[in-house]
DNA sequence: TTGTAAGCGTTATCAC
DNA sequence: GTGATAACGCTTACAA
């Protein structure tokens, strides 16, 4: 099992005791001794085991990060930018992806419980899981957790996510006054909080202007990919149905409408516009330069982590909820 | 620090010892009671302490991965590969990112030996590393690991990785066929060691046509990305030198060219063709489809777990080379 | 300034 | 079939 704190106590002809001391940097050893242990452990390449060391001192420095899944640039940049931070906080992070399914999440909250995270972020699954439940055993063992991105309804925790109803709001407004009235939105399953919030947003501001929103005009895709999408789209191209607007979930859906459209014989935005979720692809290397709402990443962090390491603190419980504003960035499928 | 053991065996009126044979359902316990201890400790949401279990156990079950960088999907997708793979052989795995930074590599290795890995799969930096000799640490604590994708000469270790030298040459010869003469390669830092093969490749299957390729055709980037690209592209095509083949280091540089090449007024692949490694963007959602060199990330996962296995089990310490095959996948850059 | 010993939460080896 | 007890590698009082 590697080379141990005793190997170095041995070669330098000192106790465990002291070893240890001088390994930490901690008062209470000769300068000398000090230096030469340290020296010592070194060349030797001793590196404490972090599981003795959690034992002892009762606490390990891990935050265990969930996302639902990494190969999407916007989890990944996610990813990075909390590592980053957490790294200035001298936290470790524990990275886990749960593939959107419910069993490898629950696998991985255990986990995170084994490994005695301090506490834990949690984004949550874009699809939907009946029985979150487990995520009460990290309660029980005393782990504080934040969501970020959304939350379970039947989880009481706190939650730092984009403000999606005012993003919405917002798309809308600006496409109504380019002249848009009928719109669509295509995206992932229904029932999940966060799109029962863009449904709430787009049905609440369209009827503002006296134009409806139903569940025909929310075309739900039972993986929120270009694959999908490019389905849903053909479907929906084929109908006839009038249509002025789509808004997409991402923006790999944005380009498979976008590329329907164009199949079509249609002209973005001339015929149609198309506002999406997410600014993860250079639009350099589009084929379609996106008219899209930016997420605050940088924003979602900070807050998630402040939130999270006041829980830790306080063993606060209260489960607050932060709105992260957002951005419409306009280019070339929008009027 | 959570809810242990003891907690269990105590509401069950049980030893610790009984209570750990039955949680880790091992024979010797009267199956009634095990079956209790089991609901108790299930319903009590008791999960082993990780560190507690590593130290008795004196094993982890993980195994430490490392890439430079998780935001690139060729890197995201490895990973996620390997997760799978790893989670069917029982492995737990715990990943760490460089970001290109030494220090940070350095530093995710000390983690992993901290951690007690039972072996590591390393995916070295793409830009030079002076000294990577603290990778000998993991020796001295008897933790076997490979490489991926690229080695670190100074270090002796296997390594799996795609047949870069066997993929130019294919290239090439495919370009030299549609009629180009004039090559370039745009990629990263030239003296490592994947590069190093690349420019090998280059030189000397271009000779065999009678052709140099000396070091003025290697643009070399200070980082490999869409900017960096563009620039050295934009400077290229200003030098009004003659050019007929760009061959480039991934999808995004790739694109870059194409859009600088575009931008002189000049047609691909009529003018130029382009070839890039890694398939990691979808077609459809590119400026261009991209004719591209395949690696095969399954194998280079595969292969690369079975040889860190066989080092694990043997302790074998012969520092095997294994080249997978790459695909030449012809779209619109080339002719 | 240094060494000794108890304890962290498990597993494993014994007796019973 | 079950319950003590020693070990795992480390930290940390406390004693010397």
């Amino acid at each position: 099992m590697g080379i141990k704190l005793k190997d170095i106590a041995d070669a330098c002809g000192v106790s465990e005791g002291t070893a240890s001391l001088a390994i930490n940097n901690r008062p209470g050893v000769n300068e000398e001794t000090k230096e030469y242990i340290r020296r010592i452990a070194r060349k030797m390449g001793y590196f404490p085991n972090a599981n003795a060391k959690g034992l002892a001192e009762r606490k390990t420095g891990l935050i265990g990060v969930l996302v639902p899944n990494i190969e999407n640039l916007f989890y990944s940049k996610l990813v990075r930018n909390v590592e980053e931070y957490l790294r200035k906080l001298n936290y470790k992070m524990i990275l886990a992806t749960t593939n959107n399914d419910i069993n490898y999440e629950q696998e991985m909250i255990e986990r995170f419980i084994s490994f005695r995270v301090e506490g834990a972020i949690i984004y949550p699954m874009i699809k939907e899981n009946p029985n979150p439940d487990y995520l009460k055993f990290l309660d029980m063992n005393d782990i504080p957790f934040v969501f970020i991105g959304s939350y379970y309804n039947e989880i009481k925790a706190p939650c730092v996510m984009s403000d999606l109803y005012s993003s919405l709001t917002n798309a809308i407004e600006y496409l109504y006054h380019t002249g848009c009235r009928k719109f669509y939105y295509l995206g992932g399953c229904k029932s999940i909080v966060s799109n029962r919030i863009k449904r709430k947003a787009l049905r609440e501001t369209l009827q503002k202007y006296n134009l409806v929103f139903s569940d025909r005009h929310y075309l739900e895709l039972r993986k929120t990919n270009y694959h999908y999408a490019f389905k849903a789209a053909e479907q929906l191209m084929k109908s006839k149905k009038e249509v002025d607007a789509i808004l997409c979930a991402d923006a790999y859906t944005a380009i498979a409408v976008y590329n329907v459209i164009r199949q079509y014989n249609l002209e973005v935005p001339t015929d149609i516009s198309i506002i999406n979720f997410d600014n993860i692809l250079l639009p350099e290397i589009c084929a379609v330069k996106l008219t899209c709402i930016e997420q605050n990443v940088d924003q979602l962090v900070e807050q998630s982590i402040k939130i999270l390491q006041k829980r830790m603190e306080n063993n606060s419980t209260n489960s607050e909820q932060i709105l992260v504003e957002t951005k419409l960035i306009v280019r070339e499928t929008t009027k």
